[in-house]
DNA sequence: GCTGAAATCATCCGAACGGATGACGACAGA
DNA sequence: TCTGTCGTCATCCGTTCGGATGATTTCAGC
């Protein structure tokens, strides 16, 4: 839209420099003499000109918007890189750190193994795994990561 | 394309038939008297209808060619119906029924609700499940929920 | 009729998991 | 400074899971 505009706008601008130029061009060359010598077609040249910019004008208003906005469905395999949804994640109070676990736990990674993962006890990952699952509404794992993917909290 | 250029075609034909109804006029309102009354008008007023019409042509020619096609590729998810993988199912020797219990196990369910879902015992469940991780190679029921995933015997 | 695959059920054991609860330090924000 | 949240660790207990092994039945195919 902005582009069409402000082309409509250059197209008036070059109009109006070309009227600006004939006027300047008839000042040079005995502007007096040619009008006196040829009034009628002074006249009608400069209605021509000046109807011509008008017709245009108005042509291009009536046509303006025509756009044709095509918009072709194409089917892609949604594979966008995975934005975790923070939203979601928020929303239902999950930390990152509970978060960070339930990612593992997509992995298929026992309590233990992200224990080690994260440096922390398997006690704490049992901790952050028992809270995640309260806010989650969940009683097992895998129940989780099939909601944590509905919930868009996993890829 | 083909509207925006028909659209063209019928206004030409349109400013034809405006000029073609102008002149009918002209010769109904005493054409010759109006002449000869207003020539300097006359002939300016047919010049300006001529050169607005001119305009029109001109400006939509130049214009032309700015159906700006937008293809808007719209992201969806790639949900086909998912006919489940055969070929990778027999690949590995993985059973019907193993397969059944696989999905159950995808649907978050314990041994003992898959059991009762199949009107089979909890160990039946068991045993169907360790020979499923033992051909999936996987020791756990979400590695074995993501591996099925990957080869297309999961949704 | 024998063979092999598939499905069923069982038992035993150790590991993994889930739930409940308590505690402590760090740190942000009122 | 007090409070609340977060992350950490622990213990206890009961359940679930996974692995190994053995047994029975059914049924299709040779």
């Amino acid at each position: 839209m902005l582009t069409l505009h402000s082309r409509r706008v250059k197209r008036i601008l070059l109009y109006a420099a070309i009227g600006g130029v004939l006027i300047a061009l008839l000042r040079l060359i005995e502007y007096e003499h040619f009008v006196h010598a040829y009034p009628a077609e002074m006249y009608g040249g400069l209605l021509a000109i000046f109807f011509t910019a008008v017709g245009v004008y108005v042509g291009l208003r009536w046509m303006r918007a025509k756009e044709v906005v095509v918009i072709r469905e194409v089917r892609v395999r949604d594979d966008s890189p995975f934005a975790a949804n923070e939203t979601a994640r928020k929303d239902l109070g999950i930390t990152p750190r509970e978060h960070e676990i339930l990612v593992l736990i997509a992995e298929g990674l026992s309590n233990r193994e992200i224990g080690e993962r994260l440096f922390v006890s398997e006690n704490t990952v049992k901790t952050h795994s028992s809270r995640l699952f309260d806010k989650m509404d969940v009683g097992r794992r895998v129940q989780a990561v099939q909601k944590g993917r509905e919930l868009g909290l996993l890829p």
